[in-house]
DNA sequence: AGCTATTTATAATC
DNA sequence: TGATTATAAATAGCT
């Protein structure tokens, strides 16, 4: 544009980029308030850099009021593409989130296996504090069923205990009747807990 | 900006106005196009015109990628929000974990930041391997406790079982003598099994 | 839609 | 960083 027309593609020179970023974005956010004021319009901008930091423009409300009225305007039929997030794009987004846990998973494995160690020690232990709870929720399943297995156990132990409390009750009672010497036949109560509540294995 | 310096307000003559939308809002996605492309950015502009028309541009990918990446860069659970309420734990969830995925990048990131960053497979293999250990220390006591803790229960169901049968066989044998119309005094055998074994909790 | 006279935007340079 | 400047681009007012 100047000193030299601008080869349409990208700047090469790392410095020159970022300068020339900063310039051009601040140009084109002046330009866009400038359409809306001029003409009347309603502008969302949104500018990753290649650094993946976030710039936004909203000439009027909020961005969240002008995605909302692109989605509506936009697709108004395929309402809500958040919605349909959860059934492809989530699945999308999970297998690249697996992708990323695998490479951290090695780079981390590097880190500590021995990697040059120039991580500070406060970032080393917010790494080692989130890998925790990364691992923590990656055999919540596992947890889930052992303790599962667990709390079954206990019941089963409770039921046990029970038996033997009125099979105990009930000896008790037989051995006073024997004392008393009062022999009865045809005795009225069921004196032992059915088997088949004990199959447990 | 030509022919007279341009007023930063509403140009209130329709036609002009119209005129001057349609040109200034090419110039925009031209603007937008450029830095893109020279800058390596990601850009995303949404234009509604005053009459409700929409007019849109994504320099890489789809709008829907923009802003589906905008609502997770900013705090966008906010505003991916409008269009969605369900499945917001999961949302929720997904985006603790890509903030995790976040930080652990930036650890990375900041510790091979010096580095060329490249590792070999059998290395970054080799050190895979190395982590896997280490995680596995890290919850190795946990889990002693809770199969400790299995096993102690299955041993108590085996003893109460144990216990069980004995009782019944006992209850049997009674049952037997009674039918036999035998009183006996002085029982050579203890029928109940002490109550201290059973009191586990 | 084209065409210019200008204003703006901005790459190179300091 | 920030300011300057020489030029390329954008565009308001006309046709």
């Amino acid at each position: 544009m100047t000193r030299g027309k601008v080869q349409l593609k990208r700047i090469e020179n790392p410095a020159h980029r970022q300068v020339s970023f900063c310039k051009r974005r601040s140009g084109l956010l002046k330009k866009a308030k400038e359409l809306s004021v001029l003409c009347d319009a309603d502008v969302g901008i949104i500018v990753f850099s290649s650094q993946g930091k976030l710039y936004e423009l909203a000439t009027n409300g909020t961005m969240g009021e002008v995605i909302d009225r692109y989605a509506e305007t936009s697709r108004g039929a395929q309402i809500a593409q958040g919605v349909q997030k959860q059934s492809l794009e989530a699945e999308e987004d999970m297998a690249l989130m697996k992708q990323k846990i695998q490479l951290l998973q090695k780079g981390l494995g590097y880190m500590f296996g021995g990697g040059d160690g120039i991580m500070g020690l406060n970032e080393l232990d917010a790494l080692e504090k989130h890998l925790e709870i990364w691992m923590l929720n990656i055999r919540s399943s596992k947890m889930q069923i052992i303790f599962q297995e667990i709390q079954e156990l206990k019941n089963k132990e409770g039921i046990l205990k029970a038996a033997n409390e009125i099979l105990q009750v009930k000896i008790e009672e037989q051995n006073l009747m024997i004392d008393m010497s009062s022999v009865m036949s045809g005795y009225p109560y069921q004196l032992t807990v059915p088997s088949d509540k004990f199959s447990m294995f």
